[in-house]
DNA sequence: CATGAATGAGTATTCATTCAT
DNA sequence: TATGAATGAATACTCATTCAT
């Protein structure tokens, strides 16, 4: 029965995702050491031992987290704008625009913004320097857009990284308010661009 | 002995100081969830007794901390600093150097920072709105000077209290920033004004 | 499935209990103060954490104790035998056969003696009085029995409510020696009785 | 300085006396493990290291106070009471009479019986038999009353030792009434005879 | 000596993880 | 597989004991 076998790891395959997509969310919102897996499996709607199928402990589901919180669909899209005959200012609203949309669409980009930003600042702690992770590549493209803005004269001057650092920090900023906030006042596209533009 | 009885009072007011501040530090980077009393005493250096002298509970802990974590020192001098006659742009830089000097300078500073917006994010999920708090006030008091700002035609047209939020939002970040990280590469006193200037 | 629904709720409450009849035991032994939850757990065999799936915590199980230390049986068998056409004297013999009877064949009967008697003094010195327990209950219909008794001739005078308290009092100091001691010569039916017999 | 050197000494044997007495009626109504040295110092007046300066600990403490808590005066009084040319039904007059007086003029005296017949309920637990307390020479001065009582026809036969504990099981009963309840009606000296009168 | 704040071993309670159903 | 009751290691909290004043 090769149809049934296959049906069958794609359910398997299907709940680990739900697990994975709302405990992105639950962490997101309570932190690591905020979220009991009694409260988050019953967020899920599920067994507390449900979990432990698919995953060995709350640490390991933990770190599973990121490897679906990545960015590659919005990296591509920015490796994509940059190489685009077009001025840094106008790659900047394109970028801004899809962000701030995505932002308020939807919730669970906010909290692998949140979730990531969050890693960063502790392993920042740890390990002196050396991410490799999704995020950084996020910011060296950010900040190869803002290198464009400085030599046409758009955007201010100073480390590139420094200001990809702050732009990608307030869009984490408002990741927050969104999970957190029901009522809030999203700031404008203009208001993110200008922690960059001159 | 009215002496020492009055010094016993002192020391008792001397020790419960000593374990908020620590505290303040303390749960400002781990976290409520994230804080082990055991941990809690070790890093204030006293015994796990101790703390149970002078509060209640972790979560009364916790409660107090904010009672400690004002901001009236700030909340004066920027009370006084609205009503110079001074242009709103003179007048935000003055409290934007005094905030970014003091991020660096005092630990202590970014941890009131962390935790009392870390706190209002929180709360704001539960009740829709009306905080009180000393961090409200700093916003109004910052709205009035990026509303006298706006009708100088040096700063950004939008509701004044979302930029406020803005600001101090930003201030946020490198407070979070200057907790977790050891290295790193703080904006500057321009790029915080960015945020309500034109 | 209603049956491994139903089965389940059943398997609960069978839990529920168990640690209820123990724990009447083990309180009724070591009294509240002395009774640590690791040992109670122990002896009823199960783990700690076990007895806070079933109670909020150790106060609680203790009142909930009070629950099922209730005197039903004993109530409605006194209540039948009040009303029986038969001498104040032949109902008090029946009434301290059945109490003798059980304090040495059944320890658990013992328990309840001793806990309901021991709370009963302790409540007493908070609240004046008042007590509207099943306790008072077995006092006031013993008090019928000895009303009777004393219109016969065959009973002491005096207040019914002190006799009966008297009476009941010794069934407690039997219920001690039961759950106190491994080798003891118990009194007989008679002389119980002569705490209200002529 | 001999004087003053004695003084300190009698000073001394004060307080611990003090500690002693006090701590007797304490631990009577709460209990070993019911009883909070912070409480107790707290009940006496004192402070809480001041105990410890006197005993080596809480066990200590209430070791000791079984020192206070003889009968010495009682037994010497039923002694020459045994002897005296007298019918035992008098004799047994004398005591009770004796014995419900102080119960009620001398709360102390009702907390050594509470504790002392406690202490010798849970030590027959671990201790088969063998007490060689005072407690129970008072039990066998008093079968010695009811032996000759028997031989006069006028109690009731049976094993006297089990009559003794019968009838000072009534006083203990009496004795936790009077340390637990404020109002309550005590038996009268021909109620507490009937135990082991014909 | 007397005190009561400080301590840490001991006890109550929680929660990640297991496992019988 | 999915469940949630059961477990015990981890954590919060208490209290007998110590010790600087």
């Amino acid at each position: 029965m090769p149809k049934s076998k296959e049906r069958c790891r794609e359910i398997r395959e299907e709940m680990r995702n739900t697990i994975l997509q709302k405990s992105l969310l639950y962490f997101a919102k309570n932190g690591f050491a905020g979220t009991k897996i009694s409260d988050l499996s019953k967020n899920i709607g599920i067994g507390q031992g449900t979990i432990y199928i698919y995953f060995e402990s709350k640490e390991e589901l933990y770190q599973e987290i990121f490897g679906i919180a990545d960015y590659e669909q919005e990296l591509k899209q920015l490796k994509l704008l940059i190489h685009l005959p077009m001025s840094a200012g106008r790659k900047l609203r394109r970028l801004s625009e899809t962000v701030m949309r995505k932002l308020q669409e939807d919730e669970m980009f906010a909290a692998k913004i949140a979730l990531n930003t969050q890693m960063m600042l502790e392993q920042s702690k740890e390990f002196a320097s050396g991410d490799t992770s999704y995020q950084s590549e996020l910011y060296s493209c950010t900040a190869k857009i803002i290198e464009q803005g400085q030599k046409e004269g758009t955007m201010v001057n100073g480390s590139t990284m420094k200001l990809a650092d702050y732009y990608w920090g307030v869009v984490y900023l408002y990741a927050l308010k969104r999970l957190f906030t029901t009522e809030y006042e999203i700031i404008g596209v203009e208001d993110l661009e200008r922690t960059v533009l001159r």
